[in-house]
DNA sequence: TAAGATTGTGGGTAGTTGTGGGTAATTTCC
DNA sequence: GGAAATTACCCACAACTACCCACAATCTTA
């Protein structure tokens, strides 16, 4: 069973192998639409993991993006951090998709991968540096975590 | 006779087989409406214990995920410590639900479980863990009880 | 009370999924 | 232009999962 069209939920531990390729979890590649063509874009994440993104939910982004005035600095940060180092990737037969050096390098990705839905896209994490940002999450953030809980019924 | 749709009242001793599968109370499964399609989400409980809400339950918990951008810390951090946890999980034929190896872990689960009714969800202990959370809670509560029996009737 | 239906529990099997490696095509670089 | 490196595609296998059937205990109904 899947939930809605391009929605990810879940944690998956998976590994990358020698090739630089990672599975995409099965559950995650029946919840991509067809429109999607089997593809994902790969790009940095803001936290220290690979963001994987369904392609027609990048194209959203990009034209976010294309949205945004160059007039302002920050603006052109944003834009060129996220663009830069994006790629798209489509998976094979066995549903792996093959990440670049640049961003295994990024993440400090290893042999044993931590793949995590999001949602609306798809995390792949260093097991030992997503604990390392759980634990200083809960150092700073429980009074506006909670704050932001109200607001979401669970 | 059941009470409105998606509602769960009552308390249940089940079990946990090998394969890491539980039944749903066939009442439980009566009172779910069929925009469910024999499907609940599992995932962590706030206390020790696993959470089951209907499928339709959590799709309202995952638009408001959905709306929270990324480039906040704290949505980043909401957002994944819900969705992480987070699977769905239809009943077969024998209306038995599976659960990941992860929640069993999580909320310590044995071959007896127990489930209880939460009235928009459902929770599955582990028997003692909920005995001794109950103890706790004893002992805190009596103003909080005060303060929430403003807001309630009961 | 007896027969039938429903419910909870256990296990077997076929199909799916994750992982490793091989080969041919493509690209890069000298 | 040709060799080396890289990439894309394919196959194979082991582990796992979803689905199916069986049975016993309980509840319902006549």
């Amino acid at each position: 069973m899947t939930l809605t069209n391009n929605t990810f939920t879940g944690e998956y531990a998976y590994s990358l192998d020698s090739k630089g390729r990672v599975n995409i979890p099965a559950k995650f590649r029946q919840s991509l639409s067809d429109d999607n063509e089997c593809t994902f874009v790969i790009a940095r994440g803001m936290d220290s993991c690979v963001w994987v993104y369904p392609l027609i939910q990048w194209k959203d982004i990009e034209s976010n993006l294309r949205n945004l005035s160059s007039l302002s600095k920050i603006n052109r940060t944003i834009v060129r951090n996220t663009a830069r180092y994006a790629s798209p990737s489509t998976y094979d037969k066995q549903g792996r998709i093959t990440l670049t050096p640049s961003l295994i390098d990024y993440a400090g990705l290893d042999k044993d991968v931590l793949i995590v839905g999001m949602v609306n896209k798809i995390e792949i994490w260093n097991p030992t540096r997503l604990d390392e940002t759980d634990k200083q999450n809960l150092e700073i953030d429980p009074a506006a975590y909670d704050e932001l809980a109200k607001n979401i019924i669970i």
